[in-house]
DNA sequence: CCTACCGATCGGTAGG
DNA sequence: CCTACCGATCGGTAGG
């Protein structure tokens, strides 16, 4: 997993910056310094401070939208909307989340203080990632599975917030990222949606659904899970005043 | 509401630039800018850079929690726990997306990438208002009102990260906050708690809490209030590519 | 509250 | 990929 090349390693340690720093408090030096490299060697890899925010750009949104496909597309076909969602919820999740998440996450939580021109080559993906979430709570919708009085617009940008705010919290007490997105997911599945979850199928490797297309989330661990989950619930402790 | 001494303008166009730039991409010069003062003359106001931020964070926190606290007060006192928390939430959102929200939008989107230095004057404050949560939703799991299977710790945390995440989308095109505010507290309240919800009274100000402890948001609009809501749905529309 | 200024650091470059 | 360096801009200050 470990970067080989110096213009990767450059691109990592620059994601972990900025995703803990914000992109204009991370300098050159900084990320030279994390890459064991000299300030001015970074413009042999990139032209600029701002290229190499781009290409993490590029690369966090490619990630939780990759995760997010992989999750639907494991799934039969003809799976109710409502389990497409919450699968592409948890494939988000992972995204951000999982071990690697620096790109996904730096991009998440930078991206809204940008200035026009930093998020200009961004945006097109990002407008390609929503529309494929819009597409998934339009048949939501009209299967007739959108809780009546709720905004079809506003129940995603809550739902994909309360997502996106987790980078804000989430770190290695929380323990495994899994039992923590199945919460997530199954908090927010219950307040958007009509129909009564017919899968629970969705917590569990043991489930019907084809998980092969998402190997590195559908781990050995499959008798263990249940036990693992309810000693989650104490294990969850809260992160120091965390709003 | 407009300022009218030049240290309160600094701290508003302060906040106003940092919400949307971000800190350490906020000069100086920007703010006397703004404040339509000179540079150096901020200092006659301030210490520092980092004062001026120390008093946004401060503010922040406390306009969202004076608003939570103010709409859980509004509440008879044997409301259940379940109202409390969506009173609360209403609240919170409130004090983030009502005119005049700057400050606290700033300390929320702004805080997670501050250097522990920086953030150490707010902590306090921010575990004390987190302790305030974890009271309400320790009598909500007392009160059997917590769906089974839900960790409380990630229940508060996607909550209130899912209203944190709001000052990220939502802007004047989504029309009045309180129509916004209805559905996310709704949809949150949902997803959370097992009790039906007794009370829609929650939604309208023709409800029999009483809602004079929080003049500004229970404005003159009584009757029009439900149509609004059924308007509200079309008006809605999605910000352009926002994940 | 302004003018004039300072040392430090920033992103970036030339030449090897 | 490094050394050595540059102009611009940063937060901040002295003196009025």
């Amino acid at each position: 997993m470990r970067a080989e090349f110096t213009r990767e390693v450059i691109l990592e340690v620059s994601a972990r910056l900025f995703r803990a720093h914000g992109y204009s408090a991370t300098t050159l030096r900084q990320i030279a310094k994390a890459a064991k490299i000299k300030a001015g060697s970074v413009y042999y890899h990139f032209k600029s401070k701002d290229d190499v925010l781009q290409e993490i750009l590029t690369i966090g949104v490619n990630d939780v939208r990759d995760s997010a496909l992989a999750r639907v597309d494991a799934l039969p076909p003809d799976a109710s909307p409502r389990r497409k969602i919450e699968a592409a919820m948890k494939g988000h999740l992972e995204g951000l989340l999982r071990h690697g998440g620096d790109f996904s996450s730096a991009s998440i939580r930078v991206y809204g203080h940008l200035p026009p021109h930093l998020k200009k080559r961004n945006q097109e993906m990002r407008k390609g990632y929503g529309e494929f979430w819009d597409e998934l709570f339009a048949a939501a919708e009209q299967a007739g599975e959108i809780r009546p009085g709720l905004s079809l617009g506003i129940v995603r940008l809550v739902a994909i917030g309360a997502i996106n705010w987790t980078p804000e919290w989430f770190d290695a007490t929380h323990g495994n990222y899994e039992d923590v997105s199945d919460q997530i997911v199954s908090m927010l599945g219950e307040g958007i949606f009509t129909s009564v979850s017919e899968d629970k199928a969705l917590e569990g490797p043991e489930s019907s659904a084809p998980e092969t297309a998402v190997p590195e989330s559908a781990a050995p661990e499959t008798a263990i899970r249940t036990e693992k989950k309810l000693r989650a619930r104490k294990r969850l402790a809260l992160p120091e005043s965390e709003l």
